[in-house]
DNA sequence: CGTGATTTTGCACACCTATGCAAAGCCTTG
DNA sequence: CAAGGCTTTGCATAGGTGTGCAAAATCACG
C-alpha cells in the first residue's frame, strides 16, 4: 500500500511551498505561474487534497445529514436520489440516517449525536413522522436545517412543502364540479402540518362551495389505518373519497375493489395526494395532485447551501404549487374532459 | 460559538494526559482509576472525540458507500432503509453515491475519486446496473466491495445474491406443475449476471421437464422494454410469463389487462422475482420468488465488515434462498393449493 | 529610476487525535 | 527486601491541510 501523496509532495516536486499547493487547491489567489506549475506536479504524481484533513482545519465537511424514517411510501426513495444527485452536483455529499419506527427521545439523541460527530454542514429533515424534537435539536446545535415536506409553524425553521391548502382545495373543486354529492376524506395523519394542511384547505372549499364533508378520518399515512378509515367513511355511504396522499390511496382501492367488490371511480372517485411513478399504472390509474419532488428537492438543496454559506441567511418558507393531474379514479367533470 | 471541548480541556480537567484521555475513548488499557476521572470530567465537559481528526489518524473513517442506480424499482429502497440501519448498529455510516443514468466511464470515474476522498472504508455496489468496471476499479483502489444483488463470475469479488438460479428453476417446476402449455419468459437484463441466472435455472429446469420455453425476450428491467418483450411473446400465443422481477411483471400484469384486456392470470398466468411489497397489494397479488433483503442485508454487511477489519479475509460468494410466495396471478397447481 | 501600492510567497502554527517509546508504577515471587 | 515482569502513563510526534503574518516580489506611475 503506497503511502498517500500529499500536498508536500506536490510542492517539493513544483518548487514551490505547501502553501502554495494549498492556495491553488482550495482556490485562493496564486500567480498563473505556480498555478500552473502546482497542477502540473500534481497531476504528475495523481495528488488529490485530503478531504479529513481539510474538513479538520476549516471545520466544514460537505456532508449533508440526510435523515429519513420512512421509505416505503415511494415519494421519498425519489426524493432522495435526487437529493443524492443534486447535492453531488453541488458538491456536497449525503449521509443517511434513518430514525427507527418509534423514535424514542433516545434514537433521536443518538441520531443528532452521529450528526454532530461527523461535523455535518447542514440537514434535510425528510420524513412527515419525525417529532418535532428533532428538529428543534438540530437547532439549538447550530447547524443549518430544512424541513422538506414538512412544516412547524412559528418554529422559525427553512421549509420545504407543496402548496397543500391549495392542493386540498382543488381536489375540493375537481370533486364537487364533479357532482359527488356525498364526500369523505381519509387524512393523512393530523400529527403533521402536510396532513393538517391538506385536510383544511379541502374542508375549507368544500364549505366555501356549501357542501359539507360526510366524514374526516385519519389514516395516519398508514395502509391498514387508511383502509380502517375508508371503512368508517363507505358506512356512510359516501360517493368520493380524496385520500390523504397517494400511498394510502392504493390501500382504499385495493380494498375496495378486492374486498368489497366496488366499482373506482364507478361507485366511489378517490383521489390522491403526491402523484408517486405509481399513481400512474394502469391498475390504479389514480387521479391525484402532484407534489413537483424535483423542484422541491431543488429548492430545498438551494435553502440549505445559502443557510451554510451565509449564516445570517434567513430561514425562508417556501410553497411549491402542484397541479392535479386526472386520471381514470375519479369521475372527471363534463368540461374538464 | 462556542470552541470545541477537546481531549486536552478533558485532560487538564481530570488532571491526566491527552494520551490518557484517547486512550480511555479509543477503548486501549487504562486503570480504572483515570478511567473513572476521565469519564466524569468528560460527561461534565460534553466531551465528544472529533470523528474528523480520529479517521485521519487512523485512516479509517467508518464510512461506507453506498453507490445506487435506480430507487425506482422498490427493491432498492427496501435494501436501502436496512443498510443505513444495519450500518448504524455495527458503527458505521452510509453515504449514497448516485450513478447517473448513462453511467458513462467520467462519471464512473469521479464517483470513485469522490469515495476515495472521503477515505470510505468499504463499498456497496448495489444495483445490477453498474458497470464491471466501476466494481474492477474499486478493487484496484484497495478498499473493501461488496456486490449486493449482483454477481461477477472470476472476479474474486465478494458478493451477495439471492439463489437466482434455483429460484428461476422453482418458477419452472410450479409453471409446468400448474398445466401451463405454452410457458415464455421476459428475462432480466441479460447484461446481469441475476437476469442471467434466473433465465437459465428456468430454461434448464424447464428443459429437465421436458418442456421447450416458448420464447424469451430480454426486459432488461425496464418498464417500457417489458411491455414490448410481452407483445412479442403474446404473439407466440403463450399461456404463462415468467418475468425477471416485480417490477416488470407489474407493467406486463397492466399492459395485459388494461391495453389488451386479457385475464391474469385466466388468459396468462404470470409469475415475478423479488416480492417487494407492493407486490402483496391486491391489484397485483403476484406469484413471485422472494429475495430475502433482509438477510441478503445483514450478509451484505457481515462481510463487508469483516473484509474490513481483517484484510486478509476471504472474499465470499453467497447465494441466500428465498421461497416461492403463491399469489393470486399465476394459476395454482392441484395439490399446492 | 525611485517610490508607494498591491500582489504573491513562505514560514510557522493550528486543527485534534492516536500511538511508539521510554520512564515510572505496580505486582509477583524467590 | 530485591529482582524481574507486566501495566500504566506522559512525552513527543505524526497525520495533511488551511491561514495570519510579514517578507519578498511585482506593478503602476511620475
Amino acid at each position: 500500500m503506497m503511502r498517500r501523496v500529499t500536498s508536500f509532495d506536490v510542492a517539493a516536486r513544483a518548487g514551490v511551498s505547501q502553501s502554495a499547493v494549498s492556495r491553488v487547491f482550495s482556490g485562493a489567489s496564486a500567480s498563473k505561474a505556480t498555478a500552473d506549475k502546482v497542477r502540473e506536479a500534481a497531476d504528475a504524481l495523481g495528488y488529490r487534497p485530503n478531504v479529513l484533513a481539510r474538513s479538520l482545519i476549516t471545520g466544514r465537511s460537505r456532508i449533508i445529514g440526510l435523515v429519513v424514517a420512512y421509505l416505503g411510501n415511494p415519494f421519498y426513495p425519489d426524493a432522495l436520489e435526487r437529493f443524492s444527485r443534486d447535492l453531488q452536483e453541488e458538491g456536497y455529499h449525503t449521509m443517511v440516517f434513518t430514525v427507527p419506527e418509534g423514535a424514542g427521545e433516545v434514537d433521536t439523541d443518538r441520531i443528532i449525536q452521529q450528526m454532530l460527530d461527523h461535523q455535518v454542514d447542514g440537514i434535510v429533515l425528510a420524513s412527515v413522522g419525525l417529532g418535532d424534537a428533532l428538529a428543534a435539536r438540530c437547532e439549538a446545535a447550530g447547524i443549518p436545517v430544512v424541513l422538506f415536506n414538512r412544516g412547524q409553524a412559528g418554529s422559525g425553521l427553512a421549509q420545504v412543502t407543496s402548496a397543500n391548502r391549495l392542493g386540498g382545495a382543488k381536489v375540493a373543486d375537481f370533486l364537487f364540479s364533479g357532482g359527488h354529492l356525498r364526500i369523505g376524506h381519509v387524512a393523512g395523519w393530523q400529527g403533521s402540518s402536510t396532513g393538517r394542511d391538506r385536510t383544511e384547505g379541502f374542508l375549507e372549499r368544500l364549505a366555501a362551495l356549501g357542501r359539507d364533508c360526510v366524514g374526516v378520518e385519519d389514516g395516519r399515512y398508514d395502509h391498514a389505518e387508511a383502509v380502517r378509515a375508508a371503512d368508517l367513511l363507505l358506512a356512510k355511504d359516501v360517493d368520493a373519497l380524496f385520500v390523504g396522499n397517494d400511498h394510502m390511496a392504493f390501500a382504499v382501492m385495493d380494498h375496495l375493489r378486492s374486498t368489497l367488490g366496488l366499482s373506482v371511480p364507478g361507485d366511489v372517485s378517490i383521489v390522491g395526494y403526491d402523484d408517486v411513478p405509481m399513481a400512474s399504472f394502469a391498475a390504479y390509474d389514480l387521479t391525484t395532485v402532484r407534489q413537483p419532488v424535483g423542484r422541491m428537492v431543488k429548492t430545498t438543496v438551494i435553502a440549505l447551501i445559502n443557510q451554510i454559506e451565509d449564516k445570517s441567511a434567513q430561514a425562508e418558507v417556501t410553497e411549491i404549487d402542484g397541479p392535479l393531474i386526472l386520471r381514470g379514479s375519479a369521475r372527471i367533470p363534463e368540461g374538464l374532459q
